[in-house]
DNA sequence: CACCAGGAATGTA
DNA sequence: TACATTCATGGT
């Protein structure tokens, strides 16, 4: 497992995710990224920085009809646009609380728009919280590199926590790695 | 033109 | 539990 980790660093170099200014940026990125590529999310994110939206109390103050102009590029603008206030609720209530990272998971898979995938990766970057995320390529990479295939989202995740040393930042970096793996692996594999 | 991206909720059987 | 549908913009 951790042979493998070494094989995709040397490969691809690190990836340094997440790129943020602040821990907040992360949650508003995780929410905005959702089903839709980052560059679609960074423009959304470029334009609530320059209309100084980009904080906890500008995002809830701001009308929805007006945040849902500004985040149209991500696309599900409206669903997102409500997703924004909601998880920005949740992020004042707990981003300071002492909660267990279980208990911390179980907050945020109660709020509507926040699955696991999204929960798992504002654990993980945004609360440093040693928490394995997992998406499409995850389960891609079990199945191509370890002929493992996972059915359910959390017996994929605790596989990878049970086999690695419970470590944030490898977490982070082999995360972002089997994503760049995954593009490489979708683009040689059409031809 | 079709297809999909760093998903999730809802409904059906 | 296992699929199907909906949400929606922008890149290739």
């Amino acid at each position: 497992m951790l042979a493998l980790y070494r094989k995709l660093l040397k490969r691809y170099g690190k990836q340094g995710w997440w790129p943020a200014d602040s821990r907040y940026e992360v949650v508003i990125g995780a929410v905005l990224t959702q089903n839709t590529n980052w560059k679609n999310a960074e423009k959304a994110l470029a334009n609530l920085r320059e209309r100084n939206v980009l904080d906890e109390e500008s995002i809830l103050k701001i009308p929805i009809g007006e945040l849902e102009e500004l985040i149209r590029p991500s696309g599900f603008y409206r669903q997102k646009a409500e997703r924004l206030k909601l998880a920005t609720k949740k992020w004042l209530e707990i981003k300071n609380s002492k909660l267990e990272t279980t208990e911390l998971r179980e907050e945020w898979l109660s709020v509507k728009g926040i699955g696991k995938e999204t929960a798992d990766s504002i654990l993980l970057y945004a609360m440093d919280r040693p928490v394995f995320v997992i998406d499409a390529y995850t389960r891609r990479f079990c199945k191509e590199m370890m002929d493992k295939e996972f059915k359910e989202y959390d017996d994929c995740r605790r596989f990878f926590e049970n086999a690695l040393p419970k470590d944030v930042e490898l977490y982070k970096e082999y995360h972002a790695l089997i994503v760049a793996w995954g593009k490489e692996f979708r683009s040689r594999e059409g031809p």
